[in-house]
DNA sequence: TGAATATATGAACAAGTATTCATATAAAAG
DNA sequence: CTTTTATATGAATACTTGTTCATATATTCA
């Protein structure tokens, strides 16, 4: 019986292995930074606004009739995939218009997709 | 004053061009799929989890300690990972060894990592 | 067999988020 | 200038999700 105290009951079993690992870890805001890109992606409508915009530039009610949505969630969204940095938007009048900015997204797309189809 | 219904006040400007992209979109169930793949990705843990297991395979207290946290929360996000296909595990007496199980991942980790750091 | 330990898991709670609704902004048309 | 229309946005709500806590399972060791 040791004097661990009990709010701290971690067990290591491989502490070098651990420690080695620990120094090749990419620092944590990379890691923070990464999961908020994917986290992205992780929503059925700002893929389905991304797979239109990899076929045209288009205007916000055009997406929404599209994708037989509200303009209010299609807005929220776009403002999301901005922030992102994955669209770009170009007015016409009242028009805006919206379009791919980013040249990684159908690459990550292309190996997403053979993931989910090469499952056995 | 039109007829016009007051809820489905959906316009659009565009719709020859609407129609053609409709038609080439990818099936619905297929965009759902991609959505809950990266859902996977969305996550620090999980991703911290993914990138010590680039490293080498490890067991479930090992990571816990390495990350820091608590042996239920990361065998909850195994968990995740295993029904992502991303993780296999393999057992040896009481102890669980998890592994990548994934050959897309670390591309699709270095995809994103570049969209994140290219932004000026 | 019984105690110890590595992992898994269900329930509860807190935090985050997507959509809706109402409304604001801004540009064009009358 | 007023009305119409395309888009943006704040607040509220419903839903999702990550972690914790308690406990179950399973394997080793005494």
């Amino acid at each position: 019986m040791n004097d661990k105290s009990p709010c701290c009951d971690i067990t290591v079993i491989h502490e070098e292995l651990v420690e080695k690992v620990r120094r090749n870890m990419p620092p944590e805001e990379e890691l923070f930074n990464l999961a908020e890109f994917f986290k992205v992606f992780g929503d059925t409508t700002r893929i389905r606004i991304l797979y239109t915009l990899f076929q045209s530039e288009m205007c916000v009610c055009d997406i929404a009739y599209l994708l037989g949505m509200t303009q209010s969630a299609i807005s929220h969204q776009l403002r999301v995939l901005k922030g992102a940095k994955l669209v770009r938007h170009r007015k016409e009048g009242r028009v805006v218009y919206y379009s791919l900015d980013d040249d990684h997204v159908k690459a990550i797309f292309d190996q997403g997709y053979k993931h989910i189809t090469e499952r056995n």
